[in-house]
RNA sequence: GGGCGCCUAGCUCAACGGCAGAGCAAGUGACUCUUAAUCACUAGGUUCAGGGUUCGAAUCCCUGGGCGCUCACCA
């Protein structure tokens, strides 16, 4: 059975699936993972009719801690301020900088068919005082808090800590204040200058009520409190936090002693490695990984997500390789499968559910989609470097008949992302170069039939009109003429033009070039000796 | 130092106690009109190593090795 369905089934009674984002900068293609994996099962739920809800949560309400995108003078005056609050880098098209990357990830999460039932903003959801019997229970039990920080994570706060961060009424920062003290209705803080490296505090220490959003709890704290909250009963986690001592251990035990709630289930997940490295934005692979959602549509990288189990990382090295058209391959293999026409090779177990889990659409017609004409992306990559080659002309002259909309969408979606593996990750043999310069070295393997045949071309070529289809039918003629087998016969051209012994259909391939430089190049390959 | 994952054909992976398999790559061949397509065929393995359990182990257990990620600040 799929992972997600088997999962679905081990579980009983409505369900509510959890997951969260600090809104600091913008997602790449490993991070988004954990909103698949999500969107999946709670597809599964719905797919077998039981009761589920998806809620996702923007945590607005985190300090800002990375300055990567914000000005010079920006970082002085804002790093620690709530994420709430820091204005939209961007210019002012949003409310604030949480806003605005919010938008990005909502964005990113709906062209993969992420739709979560709910958005929740922590700022508003501590700003309506539904987090505050929470606080007001958390800072009650601040010792056993403390002491499951110690026993669980061995970390150790001072023995005057409290589980609260408020946001300091002289600079508004939330990420340098310590509480110190809580005398039931007010806690006590400091906003320190040096408990953060990457923030300032003011220096400022006050009194004040915790509740309606003037404070937060700390992290862990905090999401065992939104589980009880929300009533969660499922929570994914990548593995920087399912880990032991690590943060899904410490909010569980936080929910069992202080909130006596027990934990949601966690579906731990691995990451996404590109060329056996992890993604990271500052060693450069940030911006690799960026283009890899660019050359991968969602439907592909929801399969290249969904076919591998969560706790199963994922290695994936598109650079100079063909991992890209072979997950094209694998999907159209799936999409074949499912509309029940005969597949090579083994198929992946439930193959028809990975097909339909990594449509886009979650209503799609399944059937329909499995039935639309699938044009090999490696074959359009070819084509698409060949000029003047009507790119929905020839896919419709393979496929036999009109294409439907969904079908000429397709064909677009695989030209953009073909382009863009082209640019970036092709390997070199799937690039088309014709030696404009010089008779290639691979010309040297001609032999005397065949030279003798690029001879009599030019005249053949230059009797017809210059077109792909007169110019393919003069080449297989001409071949014939030869007693050339055809294999060879076109090896020759591809060997004159491209150095190399195979390629595009022949025909097609001159049309893009001059007819002077055709006549040219034949001459010159045609004489005998030449690249001897 | 702790945790998790991985190690099976050249590459990516499947098989999860019952005959080690697929895709791609490679090789051979077919093809007078899709010629980087399509089709047929071939080859490729001490399943990281050692031990144990079992009628039977890639699979379970133990020991060791290697690779990767991750945590031990914050969120």
């Amino acid at each position: 059975m799929f992972w997600a369905d088997e999962l679905a089934a081990s579980a009983t009674g409505r369900q509510v699936i959890n997951d969260s984002k600090t809104p600091s900068g913008t997602v790449h293609v490993g991070s988004l993972r954990g909103p698949v994996v999500v969107d999946t099962i709670t597809r599964a739920f719905r797919d077998a009719e039981r009761d589920v809800e998806l809620r996702y949560g923007v945590d607005d309400l985190d300090p800002m801690d990375a300055q990567a995108l914000l000005t010079p003078d920006a970082i002085e005056q804002f790093m620690g301020v709530p994420l709430s609050v820091v204005p939209d880098p961007a210019g002012d098209c949003h409310a604030s900088y949480a806003r605005h990357f919010a938008q990005v990830f909502i964005d990113t999460f709906a062209g993969l068919g992420i739709r979560p039932d709910t958005y929740y903003w922590m700022s508003e959801v501590y700003g309506s005082g539904a987090m505050d019997r929470y606080l007001r229970t958390a800072l009650d039990a601040a010792g056993t808090i403390r002491e499951i920080y110690r026993r669980v994570a061995n970390v150790n706060h001072p023995d005057d800590w409290h589980p609260a961060m408020v946001i300091c009424e002289s600079c508004g920062r939330i990420g340098t204040t310590i509480v110190v003290g809580w005398d039931g209705e007010r806690v006590r803080y400091e906003c320190r200058p040096d408990l953060r490296e990457w923030a300032k505090g003011c220096g400022h220490a006050g009194e004040v009520s915790p509740f309606g959003g003037r404070a937060k709890m700390p992290y862990n704290v905090d999401w065992a409190a939104k589980w009880d909250l929300f009533g969660v009963t499922i929570e994914p986690a990548g593995k920087d936090l399912s880990t032991r001592g690590g943060s899904r251990d410490r909010s569980d035990a936080i929910a069992r002693e202080v909130f006596g709630n027990e934990p949601p289930r966690n579906v731990p997940y691995e990451f996404l490695n590109i060329g056996g490295k992890k993604m990271s934005t500052s060693k450069g692979l940030g911006a690799s990984a960026a283009k890899v959602a660019d050359v991968i549509p969602p439907e592909q990288l929801r399969l290249l997500f969904l076919r591998s189990k969560p706790n199963t990382a994922i290695e994936f090295d598109p650079a100079g390789t063909d991992a890209i058209p072979r997950l094209f391959d694998e999907s159209d293999r799936l999409a074949a499968a499912t509309a029940g026409r005969e597949v090579r090779g083994e198929l992946p177990l439930d193959h028809d559910r990975l097909f339909a889990v990594s449509l886009v659409d979650p209503e799609a017609d399944v059937a329909a989609e499995a039935a639309a004409y699938r044009p090999a992306f490696s074959h359009l990559a070819l084509l698409e470097q060949i000029p003047g080659v009507d790119l929905v002309e020839r896919v419709t002259a393979e496929k036999g008949s009109s294409l439907t909309d969904r079908e000429r969408e397709l064909v677009e979606e695989r030209r953009v992302a073909a382009r863009a593996w082209l640019e970036a990750y092709a390997p070199d043999r799937a690039r088309l170069a014709v030696h404009y310069d010089g008779v290639p070295a691979g010309a040297a393997e001609l032999d005397d039939l065949q030279r003798s045949y690029l001879a009599a071309l030019i005249s053949a070529l230059q009797a017809v009109e210059w077109n792909g289809e007169a110019l393919q039918g003069a080449i297989f003629a001409t071949a014939k003429q030869f007693e050339l087998p055809a294999g060879r016969a076109f090896a020759a051209l591809y060997l004159a033009f491209l150095g190399r012994d195979s390629g595009p259909r022949a025909g097609w391939l001159l049309t893009a070039l001059s007819p002077e430089f055709v006549i040219a190049r034949l001459g010159e390959a045609g004489s005998a000796g030449v690249g001897a």
